[in-house]
DNA sequence: CGCTTGCTTGGAGTGCACTCCAACCTTCTA
DNA sequence: TAGAAGGTTGGAGTGCACTCCAAGCAAGCG
């Protein structure tokens, strides 16, 4: 199983491929509060596990369907964003690269007409996961043998 | 199951834990020719799909334990290199940091009386490579589920 | 001989995903 | 009413894993 399938003209113009799962000062996700639909940056923090940082910076870049604002013009956001956090969180735990999760997010926006693009992106996406699994599957075999190795060597040393 | 199992204590100094998965100029590995020992390091990177830049980067940082040379001074990798950077190949796979990889490495290099710290290493990425696999498990759940969503819409609306 | 190809080096540059800073504003509590 | 706690912004900084550059050396070829 290879990562990449390139034919001999893909190999020359190999473009960089780089999936980056960063999992920053994640904390355990507390369970949502009931009958509560405005939360403040730092809640969210606190129930996403993202920094207020990161959560403003999603926005930034159009991560974010659009995040209310009280009339001080602090965010407030709702029980529907905290849903799209959860599912970018899984998208991200893909090895997604941002860029393509803010494509997803713009598809979303631009309404129902694109529902094709989605169904194939998160196909796609599907497709990278198989795959990674697949070679996780075939790492853990190798770590399996080269342990075995080890226990193996130890215990010859320990009745010697 | 979350990414990091924190105390209470743990949490509120959470270090960054990124793990970067980077696919960089894949190449198809081709086949090992039989019967030879010595190769370039165009050869090596044709055989491991790591570019020459990255092959030299690794010897500099100490990943890779002590190249050969040629009366001319360029490297000369051997058979056992390439095993060597094909295990380098499953850690990266693994989200390993490159600093832990070096680590092994320096294990590696001091001989059978580190078996034990080895052992203990593998098992810890074994570990990792387990929670792993469970969190895309869980995402290939929710991707089916919004895949049939998308599918299931779009059959209704040609229906319509 | 000149030319090309391939290798060498230290150090600088790149891309990604955050991560932080300074300066400021609002709301709450003592 | 003072001060702390929390929010706002644009833009700069960080860490990781490469990735590239310039200058130079060695071998092979017509």
């Amino acid at each position: 199983m290879t990562v990449i399938e390139s034919t001999p003209v893909e190999i020359e113009s190999a473009r960089v491929e780089s999936a980056i799962v960063s999992l920053c000062k994640v904390r355990p996700p507390h369970p949502r509060p009931e009958g509560q639909d405005r939360y403040t940056i730092s809640e969210v923090s606190a129930l996403s596990g993202l920094t207020a940082h990161t959560l403003r910076w999603y926005e930034r870049i159009g991560l974010m369907p659009h995040v209310d604002r009280s009339h001080t013009g602090q965010r407030r956001f709702t029980n529907k964003d905290l849903d799209w956090l959860a599912f970018v969180g899984k998208l991200r735990l893909t090895g997604m690269p941002v860029a393509d999760m803010v494509r997803y997010a713009e598809l979303v926006r631009e309404g129902a007409h694109t529902f094709d693009a989605r169904q194939e992106l998160l196909e796609q996406t599907r497709r990278d996961v198989l795959t990674r699994m697949a070679e996780l599957q075939d790492t853990l075999a190798v770590l399996d043998h080269k342990i075995d190795y080890y226990a193996e060597a130890r215990r010859a040393s320990e009745t010697a």
